[in-house]
DNA sequence: CGTATATCAGATAGACTGACATTC
DNA sequence: CGAATGTCAGTCAATCTGATATAC
């Protein structure tokens, strides 16, 4: 009575708890459980592309929030920090740090004194140019073993859990 | 080739890219960064269960890896620190936060007296049968709108990602 | 002897909170 | 006046590293 399918981590997991706690329906942690492992392992891979570009996960992602607003790759504070999920005492901390090596610069905004604009800096538009292009292909490299149409219905099963998720729900 | 769902947080960022990067191929970000997203919304809403029971993250994953071991849920240390990926160092200092909230106990090994057995006290075990109670009544409620056929789709193609990541391809 | 187990102190990086000044 | 923006100091929780003691 084994239920060994072609066996990740966490189908060990759920034959584990099927064992210990037959009297539960243990199968939501299969999808769940999945997304966290899945997440955890794509992070190190990430980071180590990162890190040839003296980059953490968290400066490449401000970085690339900047650039990807398109010229002059210019955002406050307030949006920054929303689209990355950080707290503002945590932003103006991360802002200070990228500020000093010279890849951002914090300018008034003539629209609002109560506000500033982030800008890219030469230096870090160059930097996050070329971290870019290394991302996607560390990304290809990382999914080239999946068959295409496979990632493609990860791809929209995925997009549906995340609008559950993003809609609140539950 | 088309990746236009109905549009989540994801997509924006995608075409965001599409736009100010046309030279790249940007669709790995697509997986990859809902992903993240979903595990980093996810673990909030988790945390949220697992602290009406005192616990975070890290907490439960501890006491539950105990617990789905099965009687007299105990393991090494050296066990416990490969399940959840963490050092030596890390762990002694988890449990050693666990053991003073009564939750485990550590006793010598007689097997190899280097070693030590960590074990869930009567405390630990009644509160971590109800937490996971809770937890996976949790999982289920933050799935609910998804449609059954669609999640069994997701954990598979998950589980095949999963099963890529595992084996340190790429 | 060399390896493995676990602990500990210290350092680190990152995040948060709450108070504040400024401006709308 | 009440709400919003950003900064700062201080704090915190969690992690890692490297040194250490012990036992295989």
């Amino acid at each position: 009575m084994n239920t060994d399918h072609s066996g990740d981590a966490v189908d060990a997991i759920l034959a584990q708890w099927r064992q210990e706690r037959p009297d539960l329906d243990v199968s939501p942690m299969g999808p769940i459980g999945r997304v966290k492992r899945c997440s955890a392992l794509l992070q190190r891979r990430l980071d180590a592309t990162f890190s040839t570009f003296g980059l953490t996960g968290w400066e490449f992602d401000v970085l690339a929030t900047l650039r990807r607003s398109g010229a002059p790759y210019s955002l406050a504070p307030t949006t920054l920090l929303a689209a990355l999920m950080v707290t503002s005492g945590t932003m103006t901390h991360r802002l200070k740090g990228l500020e000093g090596r010279g890849l951002v610069q914090r300018f008034a905004n003539r629209d609002d004194a109560r506000s500033l604009m982030v800008q890219l800096t030469d230096a870090g538009l160059a930097l996050i140019n070329r971290a870019v292009e290394a991302h996607v292909e560390n990304e290809r490299r990382i999914l080239a073993s999946i068959e295409p149409a496979d990632l493609a219905l990860l791809d929209v099963h995925l997009s549906r859990l995340l609008i559950a998720l993003e809609s609140g729900q539950g």
